[in-house]
DNA sequence: ACCTGAACACCGTTCAAGT
DNA sequence: ACCTGAACACCGTTCAAGT
């Protein structure tokens, strides 16, 4: 064939491909990609910079999915928790996403936008400049824990044979199911984190 | 050579080579494993269940690496701190180590004990029984979120060419750097998490 | 500029053969 | 029971050759 007049390939199908890849598979690999997109795993490489060029695509893509509108809310809290909501609804739709991307590392445009704001919310709030950091830091980390919960099986805690947990197992059946579990959890730590936020304000 | 008097291998001494690694490079493969180990490749399948079985080696090692003496402290939110403390610490003596077990489900035996106790602690410091899993579990996605924190580089945002963060720039000059910028984030987000749980016990 | 086919070093895993 | 050598299917990446 070689180069065809309308290119085969670009790196939006090559992230759309991908994306299918992990959402089906939790993983994906340069042949299985080819495989899908009907083309030679070569010529992959003609339009990302290897493997690891795939993952950063799907990192900014994942940060363009996110609504950041709800940064503009009043009072800071409210700015904090839509945030915080809208992050983790990302991956939510994608959650097999989460272990690919979870490296810490920021860098994704949208995302830092999102996080300039916030620091600066959280400054005319009153928080003190050198605190600013740690608390979006301490939020960054429970969201992204919160996101890898997504991912998890529906069992987070899976009492091993000739364990004696009889407490935990119980609670486990008070507690709700399915999606509901991680999202509770979620809402419960998300409040508790951010009242826990306030309080540091006024002390 | 064939079956030696003494034997080569065990799981132990797997353990502690893919720790090695792990530290070093920041994963491992089965080759790599059984060259620093002097042996060949299929000879490490004898003692494990594949490259999985060695990930639970190392998800088995870290859970006894934790000093679980904090879960008698009272009262029971000092309990908790200690718990999470004491989790965290285990994965900054091996950071890297954090994103190869990130995936939630815990099945450790110790840990699973470890939790049992927490569960416990809460539903005596008179939690609904209905909420206690959702406070482990906010509490736990908060630790990992913290322990891949750990595996991060230093800079946690990099604001990339193109993109003004003016505010996020200033506030990460003003803030803790290398370990204590991470150690900073962990603390304050700790007490402004169990801060919130202690009011929703008297809401 | 973009795609191909072939090549390379590497990985995870299995298995018959030896003691 | 434990180690070896050889084999297999697979992966990430490169590169010369074609349009």
């Amino acid at each position: 064939m070689a180069r065809p007049h309308t290119a085969l390939l670009d790196r939006d199908r090559i992230t759309a491909a991908a994306l299918e890849l992990v959402d089906q598979t939790g993983d994906f690999t340069v042949p299985a990609l080819a495989r899908r997109l009907g083309v030679q795993t070569a010529s992959v490489y003609h339009h990302v910079e290897g493997r690891a060029g795939i993952v950063e695509l799907l990192r900014d893509w994942i940060g363009r999915q996110m609504d950041f509108s709800p940064l503009e809310l009043q009072p800071w809290d409210a700015a904090m928790a839509g945030f915080a909501r809208s992050y983790r609804a990302a991956f939510a739709a994608h959650p097999r996403l989460v272990t690919l991307l979870a490296t810490s590392t920021v860098r994704s445009p949208a995302v830092i936008t999102a996080y300039e704001r916030m620091a600066t919310v959280l400054a005319e709030a009153g928080f003190p400049h050198e605190d600013v950091i740690a608390v979006l830091t301490a939020l960054e980390n429970f969201i992204l824990g919160s996101a890898l919960d997504l991912a998890a099986p529906a069992v987070m805690w899976e009492v091993p044979d000739g364990v004696d947990a009889p407490g935990l197992t119980s609670f486990l059946a008070a507690a709700p199911q399915g999606t509901d579990r991680a999202d509770r959890a979620f809402e419960l730590g998300l409040q508790s984190l951010l009242g826990g936020f306030r309080a540091l304000l006024k002390g």
